[in-house]
DNA sequence: AGGTAGTTTAAAGTGATTCTAAACAACTTG
DNA sequence: CAAGTTGTTTAGAATCACTTTAAACTACCT
């Protein structure tokens, strides 16, 4: 008998576990949410294109969930939140330290393989302050191909 | 007879000059946001910070003009904008090369003298794009003073 | 002075996201 | 495992930053 993607997802209690260790009750939909986005593959989604693959399949989850998933796994470091755009949201699944391509043309993000950037010199913090994180974003624009 | 700051910035031609040079019509609403934002001080401002000082000098600029204005300076290179913030957008009146501070828990932006950065390598532009620019932000967290 | 093209505006529209408060489901405890 | 408690989900309303619309206005040319 073979199983449904929705099945596996629910027979897997390694993700739950994973889950359950970040203070985060394995229900349903973070199951179903964090069996696309935990796998190991690193890309980047936005609430809407990820509504979109929950839709496509054939799992049932409302929008105001899909936020609040990706703001919580976020908040206990299992997604990385990337601000490019005011627009919308868009979240990594690679959470390791790596830059950003933004390809504004086509709306489109990719990462910078790590070792491609390399940051020789960086300010001290302020008084008061510490370094939380550094983030390089290379903005392109895509040749007119006339 | 004292001048009031609106009548100074009505009286001020250089300015009208550069919007002139800008392509832009130094309109009565024009003149009094570049008398704020291009008196060569460097600082960071949105839609709405703009419009509490517009409304503190007792000029009169809608929503849609402040919106507007602040779009057109950018697209003419008198503004830069700055996205570090998924809610609103920042521009800058600061449009030489240099990177930024966020400090996320007070929701600030600074300065980052641009010879405290150094980049000692970038990846090349992926096939068929060219680098636009490059923006590194530092988000800072304020160090809990207990 | 008169015309025209560029500007401004209030008000409506948009789109992503958050809030609300009511139904529900996961875990705990007896 | 029944019952309760607390954490989650949800539809729908609300919010917020911003853009659009179309009509009134104004800078500038002739």
């Amino acid at each position: 008998m073979v199983m449904t993607r929705k099945q596996q997802i629910e027979a897997d209690s390694a993700l739950a576990e994973r889950l359950r260790i970040a203070g985060l009750r394995p229900t349903r939909q973070r199951l179903a949410i964090a069996a696309l986005l935990l796998d190991g593959r690193h890309r980047h989604v936005s609430a809407d294109s990820l509504s979109a693959e929950i839709l496509a399949i054939g799992a049932d989850v409302s929008d105001a969930t899909i936020y609040n998933t990706l703001n919580q796994f976020t908040d206990v470091g299992l997604l990385r939140r990337v601000t490019v755009h005011k627009d919308h949201n868009v979240f990594d699944t690679n959470i390791d330290h790596h830059h950003h391509f933004y390809d504004a043309t086509n709306d489109q993000l990719f990462d910078v393989p790590s070792d491609h950037v390399v940051l020789a010199q960086l300010p001290n913090a302020p008084a008061g302050h510490d370094i939380a994180s550094v983030d390089v974003v290379i903005t392109l624009k895509s040749h007119d191909t006339e």
